[in-house]
DNA sequence: ATTCATGTTGCATCCGAAGTCAAGTGTGGC
DNA sequence: GCCACACTTGACTTCGGATGCAACATGAAT
């Protein structure tokens, strides 16, 4: 029974033990652990008395001597490579919302380059999380360095290469063919898109789709690379008048970021109407997409939805480890918007 | 020594402890401690050879069980009110690199609702953080709870009311003092004010000193009440159009979200032409402020020497605790932008 | 060769809560 | 009044790494 220091009672505050609202309540530091787990054998009257005796001194229970012997943290580690862009933000809090209410910490991670993944990694095993929740892109082996520690993880708008991962995705594919097929439909011809780099999965998902739904009607669009980020849509819809020498029907961007800097742009330049002029037409639904300004035609993500299942997903794979890995693809909404002549 | 499970050699992965690489490397646990703590006692062989045996069986060194001795945990809370909102996003993303670049972990807790705040500490005392960054608004009671406990708190964009605490802010004042300043200089004399709650530190700034220097020039403007948020823009242009039956020169917004409402509601509701028109200010200096579509005149945070402060104000107190309280007030940058008529 | 300082190393202990187990309490049935 | 049984309780050990201390090694100084 460690007592160096007298008790102090009454201090709320600082490094109340166990033993400390052992000793205040009389009774041992058994029964107090016990008090503070639900379900324990502990006689009622005694828990009370321990919480008052607990309340008095401001006692928590240490997350790290717990965390220790129960080895479980409740710790979940939350990945995001890009958080200065539009669409993270909404999932972040949508993440962090669900996973207090079901008792977990968020330790978050952000990337400044997706090269730093490996040294992030370093810093997240010595914390023991019960599982991760990443929105970066993995190689197979970092997945694999998960999966040996016993450590689930969902990934999130991203899939394992070869090495399987829960994931939960919204279908780029199909998102971006409706998009096309509504564009086509209205009698829009001549195209030009605007990318996000090569290394987003759903980025090139979307690309992907687009291209294919284009050749299936015979058309071959020119392409710009962009970062995803506002400023490179309005690079992306310079280089892509000039490459199509303004005659443009329709811009299609992978992203609302880049289509709202490429509406902006094409109305300012080039002092286009849009959509009379200029359809334009974006993907993710974030909130500016909506603004009056703008009235993006897009695919809005069901983030809320998605949140919630990679929540759901990996708190089932901490309770019950082994399952086996599921992906959980999402259907995204069509935004009619005003950002696009539709058919 | 524990070593009932056989230490199933080369087997990178899962519960590596400091025995199982002791055992692999044929030194005493106490050395691989060493071994990684920068500093320590240990022979330059030693650490070489005990680092290739933990590198073989992937150990990381348990960081409840360190932080259960050291009594650090090299955690920091980060608390943000809203993460919707277009300004924390920023904030958020500058925290973390900033933090994680000085060796420490963020524990994100995000509220819905101010009122959650108590529960919410509640959560974070289990884990023991080192410190916190809080961008929420604190009772001083609460304050005073971290106090008592020993953490280290910086207030980001508040301060405390009666009971002093360290703090980073941007001073509000100053900015719309500069921004009432050229939209009199510009001729305006018809104002109106879109505000944010009133439970909102900086907005309750910026307003005193929007009204007290249009006062001053004895000009008393109408008031809408918004939520920070786009929506509340336009409603707030809304109200204040028909307050003032059409006839306003410029709106103050409090922050740029609701200035960007006001914009698009301007143009697309009234067909006025921004600026000519109609003159809007907003505030912060988000990114879409800089849009092509709105170009906002507003007062730009320094967000990234302001993140940079707290983060270094919270190691200084982490490191050297009893330091007293200091709030650091950074001025904002005037961005002319075109929203307003300036003189 | 002896002494001493400096540098390394292992042993034992500690951090704080949780869980095992055996002892203790109380109740009801007989 | 005695016994069986369910319920409570406390002593002790455990989780995994850090650290004070004493033991030991090494080389330099004498």
């Amino acid at each position: 029974m460690p007592k160096k220091k007298l008790p102090e009672a009454a201090h709320a505050g600082s490094g109340a033990t166990s033993y400390d609202v052992a000793e205040l309540a009389g009774v041992s530091q058994s029964a107090v652990s016990r008090a503070f787990r639900k379900g324990a054998s502990i006689a009622p009257k005694t828990r009370e008395k321990i919480m008052r005796a607990a309340k008095q001194l401001g006692y928590q229970p240490n997350a790290f001597a717990r965390g220790l012997i129960t080895r479980r943290t409740n710790l979940v580690a939350v990945v995001i490579s890009n958080l200065t862009n539009l669409y993270y933000p909404e999932v972040l809090a949508e993440l962090t919302q669900r996973l207090s209410a079901t008792g977990h910490r968020v330790l978050l991670f952000s990337l400044a380059a997706e090269s730093e993944i490996d040294e992030m990694l370093g810093l997240i095993w010595p914390y023991r999380v019960d599982g991760a929740i990443i929105a970066a892109r993995l190689k197979d082996e970092q997945i694999r360095q998960f999966h040996d520690r016993g450590i689930p993880i969902i990934l999130y708008n991203r899939v394992g290469d070869a090495e399987p991962a829960a994931s939960v995705a919204c279908d780029s594919a199909a998102g971006m063919r409706e998009l096309v097929k509504h564009l086509l439909a209205a009698g829009h011809r001549r195209f030009g898109i605007i990318a996000g780099p090569e290394d987003s999965y759903v980025g090139e998902e979307r690309l992907d789709s687009a291209r294919r739904h284009l050749a299936a009607a015979g058309i071959e669009a020119p392409l710009h690379r962009g970062r995803f980020d506002y400023r490179s849509g309005e690079e992306g819809l310079r280089a892509l008048m000039e490459a199509a020498g303004g005659k443009l029907d329709a811009v299609i961007a992978t992203n609302d970021a880049m289509a709202m800097g490429a509406i902006d742009c094409a109305r300012g330049t080039y002092d286009l109407a849009i959509p009379e002029q200029l359809s334009i037409v974006g993907f993710d639904g974030v909130g500016p997409a909506t603004w009056g300004g703008y009235q993006l035609t897009t695919i809005r993500q069901p983030v809320r939805r998605m949140a919630q299942a990679a929540v759901d997903m990996l708190i089932e794979r901490i309770e019950q480890p082994g399952m086996i890995p599921e992906q959980r693809l999402f259907g995204g909404e069509f935004l009619p918007g005003r950002s696009a002549r539709l058919g």
